[in-house]
DNA sequence: CCTATATTCAACTTTTTGGTTGATGATTCA
DNA sequence: TGAATCATCAACCAAAAAGTTGAATATAGG
């Protein structure tokens, strides 16, 4: 979990993956919008894979990458827990299960 | 967004706001638990200051920390707007769900 | 084959992070 | 008053992060 909250902690990276939200994209198209080198971007990504973030699949030339957004459950989970069990118990938070699995 | 972050990325850091959900604790307290050192944990709690996730109430010679979980709220609706798609499947959740509660 | 493209690697710099130890400032209390 | 306690500060260290530039590796395509 760790990795996966450093991996959130820098706004490019953020960036990055909510551009992955609309669409997979290769490595360069990723980096146009920023003015950091093509290296860094890739160093970026690198690091979103470590976490499971994303995941790159080499075709030709290109690498692509696409998200898997099923790494940041255990992430989202303990920040709902942490933001509402303050306040409530487990019944709470059975209720926010409920309220995750009903928003689908 | 990014000091909520990577407040979040380290263990020691989760592990005292967990603690932080049942009763809050001045820093000799708090720093009990750990084999680092008093003025290591004292950062610790000054990066959880920082991304406001707690606030410290000196009183006496004690300095009270106490959560305040409205700060994870633009970081927790991130991640759940990230995340949306991945939730769907039940067991996978209960599984996590399971990871969260039990390991951390 | 040759060249341009896509990406990473290597080496380096700077800043941040997480830890240490020892000193210091407050505060409590015998 | 004086000793013990709570917490931070200061200086330091090692490792990691974020960036750079330049070389290297693969692949595509004329």
């Amino acid at each position: 979990m760790d990795s996966v909250f450093a991996a959130l902690s820098d706004a490019t990276r953020r960036d990055i993956l909510r551009r992955l939200l609309e669409a997979d994209a290769p490595v360069n198209v990723l980096a146009e919008p920023y003015k950091i080198s093509l290296a860094a971007v890739s160093k970026h990504l690198a690091i979103l894979a470590r976490a499971g973030l994303i995941v790159q699949d080499k075709r030709g030339r290109e690498k692509w990458c696409r998200l898997d957004p099923d790494a940041v459950a255990p992430a989202a989970l303990w920040m709902q827990s942490f933001g509402h069990l303050a306040l409530a118990d487990l019944d709470a938070l059975e209720a926010q299960i409920d309220q995750v699995l009903g928003a689908e």
